[in-house]
RNA sequence: GGCGUCAUGGCCGAGUGGCUAGGCAGUGGUCUGCAACACCAUCUACAGCGGUUCGAAUCCGCUUGACGCCUCCA
């Protein structure tokens, strides 16, 4: 099995992978909360942790990938601003109904983008009983205490132990002089701490039953207890976004530490911001691009629409640890580098071997895995990438040969790493009517070289030119006319 | 204000103490009836100022700028 350099966000370094199992990796990505569509940049993040999912597979781990659905907690604000129940209230719907909805609106838009699913995709609101039982372990253990029917961590207390600022590198000290006071946290000890469990008010819509009370329980608990329950007490890799670190993933320590006494994660791993316009996408600021209008070009930041499979090359180009800016003009030049990688790919099927390489396959193969070993360097690999791509022309062309075995390895390594690893997808030229279509074009290029045959450059030109129109492209070549639909 | 990250050629975006990232665009060529497409080749770099070093874009310091977190956020 290859050796994996992982970068961990706890120590701020690379380090070598060793799972806690030979062979098995559990893997705890936070996912999205589902109260309204999932726009690019939570895309990103999903898409950088299904990259790594797939690189485990593809090594031949056996991956148990838990990435849950936060449909309680995050959806209710503490303070005055309740955006869930607001909207339910006003559309007269249930919760849960909501949740149905944007759930199966995240499901979709993943399914497009050809994301693997997780192995275990876990609710909050599934797991209400565990989350009751965690808090109170948690006040057993002194950790936590109970005010008017919340339930809050004791931060500071915690700290006196242990280090509350481990992954997120804060001092607490400096984190005290620094919080502003808000409104309605008057039930807390410290502004620090932060909610386990809490008093549902009369208008609240999610509310369950529980030792303290009717509430609902806080935001960072379900995390712990989720993955703690499918992954165990220890496990690999947690990931997320980076913007999850603070407070988020520094309270899923503490917590799963005051319950279970150990930290919970081998290797912390963050996917960085995508940005739109310099700033970072969120949907509370409107700064944000939806996957449904790239597809369909509807936005006005977009000159058109591009494919799902774009967009993933698009983004696997960056480093999942980098900031990465989206743009009309980036996206396009990605739309142009995907074609031209797709291009090669189908010609991989028509070269043909001779008895000896002029290119080295085998160190080629190498130096791919050397990226992706590399904490996962995808813009690496593409770089190797476009390396085999200029052997495919070099090769079709007859200024370069390869031997069987390494038009195999050729072949196989392509395929691994651009459809497995990648997760891209070869695009269909048409719709339904492709065949009918097809026979049409095909018709019409006939003609067309009739006329070129006769010299008729007025008719071969009307309808090369007006099929451009229609976007059609013919393509003359040594081997006859092809064409595209763009 | 506190903590942190980053500044790379026209654009996007890797990486590294001395040796070509890659893609897009541009330029030159091949192909073509002319084109387009495609293919081949190729020019533009490492924010500024100091320092360490035989040598730094790469390490250190300062300056400037951008972004992220500190409040729900992928």
């Amino acid at each position: 099995m290859q050796t994996l350099t992982i970068y961990n966000s706890l120590t701020t370094q690379k380090e070598k992978f060793k799972p806690l199992k030979d062979g098995y990796v559990g893997m705890y990505v936070c996912g999205p909360t589902v109260y309204s569509n999932v726009h690019l940049g939570n895309v990103r993040t999903f898409m950088s942790f299904d990259m790594i999912y797939r690189y485990f597979l593809h090594l031949g781990y056996k991956v148990r990938y838990v990435r849950n659905i936060t449909d309680a907690g995050h959806l209710t604000d503490d303070a005055s601003e309740d955006k869930i129940s607001t909207k339910a209230r006003l559309e007269q719907l249930e919760p849960m109904e909501i949740v149905q909805k944007y759930t199966v609106d995240f499901h979709q838009i993943l399914e497009k983008f050809n994301f693997l699913p997780p192995s275990i995709e876990p609710t909050a609101t599934g797991h209400i009983l565990e989350q009751i039982k965690a808090i109170q372990t948690i006040i057993a253990n002194g950790l936590a205490y109970e005010v008017n029917g919340s339930v809050y961590f004791d931060v500071l207390k915690y700290n006196e132990t242990e280090n509350y600022g481990v992954l997120s590198k804060r001092n607490i000290e400096d984190a005290i002089e620094n919080t502003r006071v808000l409104d309605g946290q008057s039930d807390k000890k410290n502004p620090q701490d932060f909610a386990l469990w809490k008093k549902a008010e009369p208008e609240h819509i999610q509310r369950w039953e529980s030792p303290w009370g009717v509430g609902f329980p806080g935001w960072h608990l379900e995390c712990t207890v989720m993955s703690t329950k499918y992954l165990g007490e220890e496990f690999d890799i947690h990931g997320g976004g980076m913007d999850l670190k603070f407070p988020h993933h520094e309270c899923e320590i503490a917590q799963a530490q005051a319950c279970n006494h150990v930290s919970p994660v081998r290797y912390w791993m963050h996917g960085n911001m995508l940005t739109l316009n310099g700033k970072k996408m969120a949907k509370s600021t409107g700064n944000n691009i939806l996957p449904g209008e790239i597809f369909t070009g509807n936005n006005k930041n977009l000159s058109k629409s591009f494919s799902a499979s774009v967009v993933r090359f698009f983004m696997m180009q960056a480093h999942y640890r980098s900031v990465l800016d989206f743009s009309n003009d980036a996206i396009l030049a990605a739309e142009k580098g995907f074609q031209r990688l797709m291009d090669a790919i189908k010609l991989l099927d028509n070269l043909s071997p001779s008895n000896n390489s002029t290119v080295a396959i085998e160190k080629w193969k190498d130096r791919c895995y050397e990226a992706m070993n590399d904490d996962f360097n995808t813009p690496i690999l593409i770089a190797h990438l476009f390396e085999g791509v200029k052997w495919i022309n070099l090769i079709h062309s007859q200024k370069e040969t390869i031997s069987k075995e390494d038009l195999e390895l050729l072949k196989s390594t392509i395929n691994a790493f651009v459809f497995d690893v990648l997760g891209l997808e070869k695009e269909s030229a048409a719709g339904n009517n492709s065949d009918k279509l097809d026979g049409v074009v095909e018709l019409l290029i006939s003609l067309r070289n009739q006329a070129r045959e006769n010299k008729d450059w007025a008719l071969s030109d009307k309808i090369r030119d007006e099929l451009l129109a229609l976007g059609i492209q013919l393509k003359d070549g040594k081997e006859g006319t092809k064409y595209s639909i763009n």
